[in-house]
DNA sequence: TACCCGTGGAG
DNA sequence: TCTCCAAGGGT
């Protein structure tokens, strides 16, 4: 039975799909994976313009592989969670190496990468080489709580049940298009706030809206603050040092957090995470 | 497992 | 204004 959903998901998708670069046919692997790693918890478009950058600066891995890591986290702008460009960078240099300069093409060996984990892997994998993978995001999972188990969310962590449902899904032939119309479908019209389900094409058949949209059991999810914590304190660190090109004097950080102690433990964090350096005289710049 | 890791737009 | 959350991953 939620095998019926499959077509009327396919007609709407190739109906209303969006053109996005990633998805257009000269799109190669390599510009595929920079855009799922950039897709990571960040909305499309905020992505779109860093991509572009990228995939003119940095057409293949190699490009990347050659500049020092502190490039490719400038570049990175404000595109937020700026480990994901370290990452990036130790795929290109990793792909250059071990790999030939090719993106691999088998799950297992992208999902070796650095900063590629399940979701990624199977992306990557369905999106540049056409392979079968559950492709398992928040937009999937959300439509298959919702369609499927009758939930207006999924779990917290991707559960057993969940992957079982999605590989029982896949379809014998066309599992990429599966996967992105799934995504899709979730992105668009069956969204976290205000579903859209008028424009639903498994409306009638939706478990959790026949249900009558019951809300949510359970736990509140928990809210992530962000005005003064670390994270926010990291950022305007690594803002001063992105936009200065050179060394910085230690003034300059100390100007944009007030907080002595936390300032110096997420400069401190930042140093460990290799995101910034500290010279011999006690300047900081990017990473070299 | 629960928490940490950025940023900014929508409602 | 303030809360929510967006194609997650690492530890």
């Amino acid at each position: 039975m939620a095998a019926s959903l499959r077509e009327p998901i396919l007609d709407w998708y190739a109906e209303h799909n969006r053109d996005l670069p990633w998805r257009r046919p000269d799109a190669t692997p390599w510009g595929i994976l920079v855009s799922e790693i950039m897709l990571q918890q960040t909305p499309v478009v905020r992505v779109l313009p860093i991509w572009a950058d990228w995939m003119e600066r940095w057409p293949t891995p190699e490009s990347l592989a050659q500049e020092p890591p502190g490039e490719a986290v400038r570049h990175w702008g404000r595109l937020g969670y700026p480990r994901r460009a370290l990452n990036l960078h130790a795929c290109a240099k990793a792909i250059t190496v071990d790999h030939g300069g090719r993106v691999p093409s088998a799950y297992d060996e992208l999902r070796a990468l650095p900063g590629i984990g399940d979701y990624t892997a199977a992306a990557v994998a369905s999106f540049a080489y056409g392979g079968s993978h559950a492709v398992l995001d928040t937009n999937v999972r959300r439509v298959l709580a919702r369609a499927v188990q009758g939930e207006e969310y999924p779990p917290k962590a991707t559960t057993a049940a969940e992957r079982r449902l999605a590989e029982s899904l896949l379809p014998p032939v066309g599992a990429p298009r599966w996967a992105v119309a799934v995504m899709e479908l979730g992105a668009l019209v069956c969204t976290a706030r205000a579903p859209r389900c008028d424009d639903c094409p498994v409306a009638s058949r939706c478990a959790w809206r026949l249900a009558g949209r019951p809300a949510h059991a359970g736990p509140a999810r928990v809210g992530q603050t962000y005005a003064g914590t670390d994270r926010q304190c990291r950022g305007r660190l690594l803002a001063v040092l992105r936009e200065a090109y050179g060394p910085v004097p230690k003034e300059a950080l100390d100007a944009v957090w007030d907080d002595h102690v936390q300032r110096e433990r997420a400069l401190d964090g930042l140093l460990d995470d290799g995101l910034a350096e500290i010279l011999e005289d006690g300047t900081y710049r990017l990473p070299a």
